[in-house]
DNA sequence: GACATATAATTAGGCGCCATACTATATGTC
DNA sequence: GACATATAGTATGGCGCCTAATTATATGTC
């Protein structure tokens, strides 16, 4: 059977049906994108149950083991989000008992952000449980095979608008077979 | 350089500092959801000045070339997402005059929607540039290639929940090197 | 010291997706 | 023909993400 998603099937009926070229170079890409959506959807389901989503499990893990905490600030920066977005998940995370806002004594602009012990203690061992999972989903390839997929996935990154802007600065290119 | 995301490297940078065993992996899978992230980034940048979403093309893909036009409730079905969706996304079409609902003369539950002009050329249009940019993106590998990288895919996407569940249907197993 | 400018966080509003609840209509059964 | 049940579409409210605008505070310069 295949693992594509239900509107990759219909894009890809349709190619075929037009009698387009090159079905099997998008089929191959709706596989990847279906592959990543998987991982994502599990992800989804393995923190659901304790009310925390991916974004904000990564602010969990950010700011684990750091008594001083962060600012909002230094979390957006971190995980790659706009402040606005941290404000939402902050503001989820602070009503589920999981973090507390403090204000900065120097810079009143500021915040502090702290996890609560709860925050702490979901943050260690969900890192662990979910470290052990992403490692797992990769875990039956050889190191050949990883290096392999790794190659590939870099040669095909480098067509993407992300990859054309890395081009630009350096040369590298993943090793051909 | 390295292609991961910000979020990415945070979690890797981390689990390094632990010491925590499988980083190799770790990297890898977080290679993979980057290379889709680009993806969806790029195809969100292309359909964004026709004032389209991923979801939103799918649509117009789905009623081109239907004169008879489909129904809310078979349009979620192909498209694979729940009906409350599919209301959101023809709203927006239809509030920019990319299509119409119509009512069903035999069953007054039902609706009928169908391309307008601007539809119907927007989406056979829109289609044909979609189909050459993503068949564009795997052109590169050979033909062993794609069918390595679709073989690993497969591999690790038994691993995940969706593939846990085929397997128990099917005995297909993805080819080893 | 006043004022332009930069910075921190938030708010407001939008999008796409979901689950759940609701309304209108159809249909099968007695 | 009445009534339970199923079905079609929508409304509501939530989440995570975004951009742009707003508010408060800090800072550099004249």
């Amino acid at each position: 059977m295949t693992f594509l998603e239900q509107k990759h099937l219909a894009l890809l009926d349709e190619t075929q049906r037009r009698g387009q070229t090159g079905t099997g170079n998008i089929r191959l890409c709706f596989e990847l994108l279906a592959l990543a959506s998987a991982i994502d959807r599990d992800c989804a389901a393995r923190l659901a149950p304790h009310r925390l989503s991916e974004g904000k499990f990564l602010l969990l893990f950010l700011l684990q083991g750091r008594p001083d905490g962060l600012s909002p600030h230094e979390l957006a920066e971190r995980a790659g989000v706009t402040r606005a977005t941290i404000t939402g998940l902050l503001d989820g995370l602070e009503r589920d008992g999981f973090l507390a806002r403090h204000a900065d004594l120097t810079d009143r602009r500021k915040l502090t952000v702290r996890l609560s012990a709860k925050g702490e203690t979901a943050g260690r061992s969900l890192f662990q449980e979910h470290a052990e999972w992403i490692s797992s989903l990769l875990g039956d390839l050889s190191a050949d095979e990883q290096n392999l997929l790794s190659g590939l996935l870099r040669r095909v990154w480098q067509k993407t608008g992300a990859g054309a802007k890395e081009n630009n600065a350096s040369g590298d290119t993943g090793a051909r077979i």
